[in-house]
DNA sequence: CGTCTTTGTTCTTTATATAGAACGCTCGTT
DNA sequence: AACGAGCGTTCTATATAAAGAACAAAGACG
């Protein structure tokens, strides 16, 4: 990995907790996680845990990508220039859906892998006129105006004039569920 | 920490792994982390460390944010009991939409007044099986399903076994607005 | 002054995440 | 068939992250 990242990562751990007003000790105890743990980290030592990082930025009532803020180019929700994604949230393991919040500049486009096979995309323009679709039949929708396509091609979205927001909702085949032994 | 959470994370590597055609060995290879390490976190199995998503992340091309499920930054706020509301984006001036995630506990309804004449509703669900619309004709509707309805007149929201996930667009009516200052 | 409390560090110990090998499996190919 | 190459799983072994106790240092308070 990077030690200047984690290293970082302390940093901010650290700033983030005295911002809050918390000791050490008292982060570590409200967090859950262990005094030399929590010490370890924020001297840029280790490797944390999803689940201790988790704790922490709960605690410290930051995102998750804060946390993880990098220099290093993976900026917390940059995906391409121009092209901004968030996760919103998502269904349960026997329905798999994902929802997004993505944003596109002005002029920018983006072409998409294909996603898992069999699996739906659903568009919902909020804001700008942007042209979706497979790279042969695209559409060109408004705000409010909605679209579905198949995901297992490749697409692509391209953003005219102004800057646009956009729901994507992935829609995965549902999930054929294999009974453990 | 949440087994869902890690159930999700497991799902989404798996997705992405699929989009970029690898397979898990290859991923693993490229990556650098073990192929067993791998497989058992696309099983939602364990709890992986700061140094392994970042590898992944990294051969993925997806900024962390998005591996990682991010509700802990989700501002969220209750507007009745079983009933939460948040605030996802809003459209332009001129093409006045709001998005939100709204979110049923089960068996919870809500009674939902009337929004600006001529506003309209389109909802999209993730999770769950929800009914809505207005009172003498609502529809039922599950993971990926999508509805729209004029959103003047009061509609009803509930939430049928499970607990229900969904994105509400309100599209208010174009305003005609000319010269701004 | 002493002696409590709280600070953050660094020990030791235990739990476990990761690595690596071995496994069964499904395909192509001969 | 038999074989090999790829796949993803599940073993075992090892490295190490996390927990907990002990530590020195710095106030707080009588």
């Amino acid at each position: 990995m990077d030690i200047a990242m984690l290293e970082a990562l302390g940093r901010r751990i650290t700033t983030l907790r005295q911002a809050r007003e918390l000791s050490l000790s008292a982060l570590a105890v409200k967090a859950g996680v262990a005094k030399s743990n929590l010490s370890n980290l924020e001297q840029g030592r280790g490797n944390p845990t999803l689940d201790t990082l988790w704790r922490l930025a709960k605690q410290l009532k930051v995102p998750f990508g804060v946390l993880i803020a990098t220099e290093v180019g993976m900026a917390s929700s940059v995906i391409d220039n121009g092209m901004y994604i968030t996760l919103l949230g998502q269904g349960s393991a026997a329905h798999p859906i994902d929802a997004y919040l993505m944003r596109v500049e002005a002029g920018a486009s983006r072409l998409a892998e294909p996603h898992t096979c069999g699996s739906e995309e659903h568009i919902m323009v909020l804001k700008g006129e942007v042209e979706v679709g497979h790279h042969d039949a695209t559409r060109q929708l408004g705000p409010g105006e909605t679209t579905r396509f198949a995901a297992d091609h490749v697409h692509i979205y391209r953003a005219l004039d102004e800057d646009v927001a956009m729901l994507v909702t992935i829609i995965y085949p549902p999930v054929t569920q294999d009974h453990p032994a």
